[in-house]
DNA sequence: CGCGGGATTGACT
DNA sequence: GTCAATCCCGCGT
């Protein structure tokens, strides 16, 4: 069941902790991409310097100012694209950052977006950062600003998940305002889902 | 297996 | 011109 847009209309460190073991759907003309999200972080503003937002509002984080329940992508180390969930209301740009995801359907092709090799084993890998995650989408800026809902192809489910048991650890990557436990993963994934 | 450093480009000062 | 919410490879242990 698709997660309403008032899903995302809350705090964003509930949104946060609750948007583990839910399922993460991406749809091109091709494949069906399906993931569970295993770990997140948390960003505020006006007191949060490690936020896009801290400094206002600019045209790359003009989405986290406009929107909530809306995808924001931002390109970084000349490489790579990352994806958040805007949250709160409209000009309260916070959002929650996926940084880790495990692989459901589609698993072939997200190992041939990402150029790399991959056995059962390894699989765990493929999808276990915020910029390898968006290489297994093929999500880029394309992407951003989209309402998550079917319509756009870029959407959250429920699942059947319940009782999810989360750990918190300071951000990563980040050099300012670490010492906040906004980063949240998911402690028990199923990792012996039939792939 | 852990650590160090390089790659690479858009956004902002 | 500087920095960055990252990733990967190679080197040393």
């Amino acid at each position: 069941m698709l997660l309403s847009q008032e899903f995302f209309a809350r705090g964003t460190i509930i949104v946060a902790q609750e948007l583990l073991g839910k399922e993460l759907v991406f749809l091109n003309n091709w494949n069906e991409f399906r993931w569970i999200i295993n770990e997140v972080e948390a960003y505020t503003w006006a007191v949060d310097p490690a936020s896009h937002a801290y400094r206002g509002i600019t045209p790359r984080t003009r989405v986290m100012f406009e929107t909530y329940g809306h995808s924001y992508i931002y390109f970084i180390y000349g490489n790579y694209f990352c994806l958040n969930v805007t949250t709160e209301n409209i000009w309260s740009p916070w959002a929650v950052l996926i940084r880790s995801v495990i692989p459901l359907k589609s698993v072939n092709q997200m190992i041939l977006n990402r150029k790399r090799i991959y056995d059962q084993k390894s699989l765990k890998w493929l999808t276990d950062g915020p910029g390898k995650l968006c290489q297994a989408f093929w999500l880029t800026l394309k992407q951003n600003g989209l309402l998550l809902n079917t319509e756009n192809w870029l959407y959250i489910e429920e699942t059947a998940a319940k009782e999810i048991i989360y750990k918190t650890w300071p951000r990563i990557g980040i050099s300012k305002w670490q010492e906040h436990p906004w980063r949240f993963w998911y402690e028990n994934p199923i990792w012996d889902i039939s792939f």
